[in-house]
DNA sequence: CTGATATGACTCACGAGTAAGTTACCACCA
DNA sequence: TGGTGGTAACTTACTCGTGAGTCATATCAG
């Protein structure tokens, strides 16, 4: 390929390696994703990488910022309808799905175990951590708390299994790419029923996601 | 380090050197570890290595056989007794923290999100998944089927939340390293029950284990 | 003196990062 | 309208470090 503009403006140019960039680090990890593989999956050359974005970590950076804040909306969507316990859970995850339907490269890039441990990207990753984890926590606490356990440890554990639990429905729905996000959040209400007794009060409204004054029937 | 024999035995050298990579890959993760480190913590040199195992991956496929021979032995032993439900859970979960007390690396050698997907040692890692898997999924298949739950999907995405569960929980403990197995196994007994409700049929005998005649509330 | 145990010093591949140069666009001027 | 310099966009061809894997050689037990 010949050198010189190809009359693309940076901006443009930025955009387009990010998505890119974003769907390679999202499906085969920070660590098997070498910047020659970006730069020849977006039809340019290395170096202009480096020129935009510094370095491979300032790249995974900026998707890391970008596909941590597709999730984090999503959070707070669910967060703004005011539900609380089973019926807010059931409703984070069906948001999840159907904002993931249509790029779900992005929730691996997020939860990459081979992201690096130090850097800039390391920083986005924790500060977005760090803003989940409260939200997180602070759910756990407060359904301990009427459950009558107030015990730091106990909090913590809980919620360790409780994010452990959404990831690997998550997970499991990405592994299973021919489920729609409508037949998942069905399987979701049927699995938290199953576990947890009755949950009829959380109807699924099949087109447009859940009703959000459903309660929880524990 | 002048060259020629120390007197070590082939099997002897390699058992010591198995016991130093187990710990090393264990904490560091196969991609973090190199066989150089390896070779520096057993006190003997790269070639050798090569020598008695013919590649890096060769090495991790001894170590992850030997981790995972010590995991299943132990699932194997809480399989035995004969339990079901929450209470074989909970008993698999005491057994675990047990066995791994002495020897915490041995459970990230076994799931190293860094660990090569093709070779021998995937290989390994692939069998002895796929018992695991087995095991796991037969419990909780024959739950639902008693909560009146046959489908196959649902079942495989309970399956993959319980072994989610599982791996939280032992990650966390292994997060709080001040943490006896002991109170351990009781932090879980009590989160099952703020969780399923009731299982006081369910007692910790202090220093020898759960008692093996628990049966679950629900 | 033979073979098992052992090592220093190498090669080689790969991927991050860089230096230096090339081309096209565009604002400005005649 | 048609040059013309400056600059942004872009590439080729490199360096450099790291880690897997190998070769030739050295030492010692039996």
């Amino acid at each position: 390929m010949t050198a010189g503009t190809k009359g693309v403006a940076r901006a443009d140019r930025e955009a387009q390696i990010v998505e890119v960039a974003c769907r390679a680090f999202g499906e085969n990890g920070y660590a098997a994703t070498s910047v020659s593989d970006v730069a020849e999956a977006a039809g340019i050359s290395k170096p202009l990488i480096y020129n935009y974005f510094g370095s491979k970590d300032g790249l995974h950076a900026v998707c890391v910022e970008h596909a941590a804040a597709v999730l984090w909306s999503e959070f707070e969507r669910s967060t703004a309808t005011g539900t609380v316990g089973l019926a807010r859970a059931v409703l984070t995850l069906d948001g999840m799905f159907r904002a993931l339907a249509p790029q779900r490269w992005i929730w691996r890039l997020v939860f990459d175990p081979t992201a690096p441990a130090q850097g800039v990207s390391a920083d986005a990753l924790t500060a977005y951590e760090e803003r989940l984890f409260t939200l997180g926590e602070d759910g756990v606490k407060e359904l301990m708390r009427v459950a009558g356990n107030t015990d730091p440890d106990d909090v913590s554990a809980m919620h360790a299994v409780w994010e452990s639990m959404f990831r690997s429905l998550v997970g499991w729905w990405l592994d299973h790419p021919g489920i729609s996000p409508d037949a998942m959040s069905q399987r979701c209400v049927r699995l938290f029923s199953t576990v947890f007794g009755d949950l009829d009060a959380l109807a699924i409204t099949p087109g447009g996601g859940l009703a959000s004054d459903a309660v929880p029937s524990q």
